[in-house]
DNA sequence: AATGAATGAGCATTCATTCAT
DNA sequence: GATGAATGAATGCTCATTCAT
C-alpha cells in the first residue's frame, strides 16, 4: 500500500525537502524502498538495494533522504494518511446505520490495498524502528483511524445492530488484524478480484460482530 | 509463545547440540532470544543483547548455538511445534460439530498463547530469515495447523453449520489473522483473563463463518 | 612474485571487479596484500594490515573486494598467470634441444622472479585456501607449466641430451622445488645479481639431468 | 616427519612438562598437531581439531601444553632434531670424498623423511610464527645442519670432486630446497620406495654439483 | 586426567553515511 | 543530480585460554 501521491511528501521534517523538486522521482524511491522493505524487513534492508531498483548508486540516494528512517517513515506514514483519508471519506455515510457503516468501511480499506499492495505489513512490523517524534505522528494517525472503527462499533451495540456481548475494544483490534492481514496472503493473481474479497471479509466481519444477516446483505454471488 | 519445555530441543538441527546436556540453559537463551528478536525485529537484535540477558558475554552465545540462526529457528520451529500440539489434541473431539471443533481449537490456541506469550509475532514476521531447509520445516507444520482449520471450516460448509457462502480459504486465513494478531496488542494486564478473551474471540470467528448463534453458546457473561 | 601490471586485473572473478576502474590503485592493494601474506601466512595476515599499507582503513578495503580470499586469489593465480607467459613465451625456442629450452626456461622464470620477488612462497603455502574452483583454475595453470618442463624433460632423455636413468616426474619435481626455493633465501642485497643467480641455477638443474658439460656451456664467469 | 621419541619432551621448556608423565600420550598428541598443521597450516589449526584427533576435549589438551605454540615448537624443533641426528650419524664416513658423504647424507635424510612424512613442509612455514626464543633454538640447528653440508660442498670443491664454478652458498641452499620439497609432492602410495626416490635425489644433487659421474655411481637399477 | 562452561580479545565483513568532484 | 571513494562504527563469529569440578 504505497502512499497516495498527494501524501507523499516528507512530513514533519522541515529541511530542504527535495522530494519537492521532482515528486515524481520521490515517488519512485519510496516505491523502490517500500518492495524492499516488504521483501526483506526494514532492518535487512539495504540502501544500495534500494538506490539500485531506482537505477542510483547508494551515495546518490542521499541526494533525497537524509537517512535510512526517512523512507521508513514515508512508508508507515503514508500508509497511515491513506488510512486517515478512508476514515474520513466516510463522511457521505455518517447517516447510515452502524452495519453499513464499517461494511463500507471495509470495502474502501481493501479497495486501497489493491491499488498499492504490500507495505501494510511494513507498518505494522517496523513501526518501532522510527523515531519517538515519528512514532508519535503515525500512532496518532493510528489511533484515529482505531477510534472511527471503534466508534462505529460501540454506536453498533447501543443501537442493537450488533451483539451486546461483544467488547468494543477486542473486536475493533480483530477487525484490524484482519484487514492488516490480508495483504500477507491475498494476491490476485487468484481468481479472484479485490472487490469479491472485499465483500468476503465485509460479511465475515459484519457476521462476528454478530450484525443481522438480513442487514449485512446476500449471500455472495 | 515460546516453545513448551518438552518441545524444545533443536529438532531436526544435527550437530552437537550442547542444549541437550543442559535443557534449562538452552530454555532460557531461547527465551532471550524470543525478548529480543520480539522488541527489536530478528535483523536488529544483538547476538550481545541475547547473551548479556542470560548473563553471559557474546561469545559464551556460541557454545550453544552455531549461529543467530540457530535461535530464530528455535523459536519459530517451536512456535508451530507447539501449533501442531494444539492441532492434534482434538482428537477427543473428533467427532463433535466443526463449530465445537473449531471453538475448542481457538480456545486451545489462545490457551497456550497466555502459557507463553509474545512470539507469535516473529514467526509471522521473520520466517523468512531461515535458510531454505528451514524454512520447509516450518512452513510444513504450518501447512498442516492450517489444513487442520481449514477441513473443520470445509466440514462445516458441507454439514450447513457455516454459512455456504463463504470461502474455506479466505475465511482460514482470517481465523489465524486474528489468532496471530493478538498477542501484538493483548496484554493480561489489562482486566481480563486469556480465558475471557479466548470466549470472545470463538464468538467472533464463529459467528464470522455463520454459524448459528445457538450453535456458538451462550452471550459472554 | 607479485603479478605483472598487464595481468593484473582479477582474472575469472566475475561481478562489479572495482579494480577495472583504477587498476594502479589495485595493485597497489594486490601488492600490499602480496607482503603482509609473505611476512604473516595468509591466516595469519590481518585485513587491518593490508588496508592501513595502501592508506584505508579496513572497512574500505571492502570497496576493492569482496572477501580475503579475493586477495589470496589475486596473487596465487597472478604468480601463476605469470608462469604460464613463461612457459608460452618459449616459441622462439621450440626447434632448440632440450637442454638450451629449459636453460633458457630456468633463465626466463628467474628473470621475473626478480621483477617482484617475495610471492612465490605464498602460492606453494596457502594454495588450499582457496575455494575449489579457485583452486582447480589455479591448479590447471600450475599442470601447463608442469607439462612444459616434464615435456622438455622426456624429449630430452629420448634424444640423449639428459641420463636415461632419470624419472621425468621426480626430476620435474626437484626443478621446481629448486627454483620455488629461491625467493625464501635470496635477496638481492647479495654480491649477486639475479641473472647470475640464474646462471647457478641453469647449471645445477641441467647438471642435474645428466646433460653434457658442453651442452650447458662455460662455467661461471 | 615427526620427532623421535627420545627427541620429543618439550624442550628448553622449563615447567612441569607433563610430557614426561606419559611419554606415549605426549608424542600422540605432537603427530596429531603435526597432521593438522600439515593440513591447514598453523593459524588456521584449531586446538579444538588436535585434541578430537587424540580423543580430547580442547580444554583437556592444555593438561599437557602451555599453548598451541608448545605444539608448533615440538614439532619444528624435533624435526630440526632429528636433522641434527641425521649430520651427526655421518661420523663413521668422515673420512670418505665428499661425493660420498653427501650422497650418504641424502640417502640418510629421505630415509628419515620415510618414517614421519609430512611435517618438515610446517618447518620451512610456520617457523617465524614461534618466539624469537624457541626460533633461534631452531636456527641454531638449522645452521649447524647447513654446515654440514655446505662444509662438505666446499671439501668437494676444494679438493676438485665437485664443479670450481659453483657457489656453495647457492648450491647448499639448492639442495635443501629439492630435500625439503618432497614430502610435499612425494608419496610412497607411488610406485617408488623411499630408498628408490632417495638414489634419484642423490644423483640430481651430485650431478647438480658436478660431480663425477664415475664418482656418483651406476644408473638407477 | 579430563570436562564442561565460560571468557575476552580479535577479526572479517557489512553498511549507513559523507563528501569532493 | 549523480558518482566514486572512503569512513567508522557496529556486529556476527572464532578460538586460544582458563578453571572449578
Amino acid at each position: 500500500m504505497a502512499v497516495a501521491p498527494e501524501a507523499r511528501r516528507p512530513i514533519g521534517q522541515g529541511g530542504r525537502s527535495p522530494g519537492s523538486l521532482r515528486p515524481e522521482r520521490w515517488n519512485e524511491i519510496v516505491d523502490a524502498a517500500g518492495d524492499v522493505f516488504d521483501e526483506k524487513g526494514y532492518a535487512a534492508a539495504r540502501i544500495e538495494d534500494i538506490a539500485a531498483r531506482v537505477g542510483l548508486l547508494k551515495g546518490s540516494l542521499y541526494y533525497y533522504i537524509d537517512s535510512k528512517e526517512d523512507l521508513l517513515f514515508a512508508i508507515v506514514d503514508g500508509n497511515h494518511s491513506r488510512g486517515i483519508v478512508v476514515v474520513e471519506e466516510g463522511a457521505a455515510l455518517e447517516s447510515a446505520d452502524p452495519p453499513t457503516r464499517l461494511g463500507a468501511f471495509v470495502e474502501r480499506w481493501i479497495g486501497i490495498l489493491g491499488a498499492n499492495p504490500g507495505y501494510a505489513a511494513i507498518a505494522e512490523r517496523d513501526l518501532r524502528r522510527l523515531s519517538p517524534e515519528r512514532q508519535a505522528i503515525v500512532m496518532d494517525k493510528r489511533a484515529r483511524i482505531h477510534r472511527f472503527v471503534r466508534d462505529i462499533v460501540e454506536d453498533g451495540i447501543a443501537d442493537g445492530s450488533f451483539d451486546a456481548g461483544i467488547d468494543p475494544g477486542i473486536v475493533t483490534n480483530n477487525v484490524f488484524d484482519v484487514l492488516n492481514g490480508i495483504s500477507q496472503w491475498f494476491h490476485p493473481a487468484r481468481p479472484l478480484t479485490y472487490e469479491q474479497l472485499a465483500e468476503h471479509v465485509r460479511c465475515f466481519v459484519l457476521r462476528g460482530l454478530g450484525a443481522d444477516p438480513e442487514t449485512i446483505g446476500p449471500a455472495l454471488p
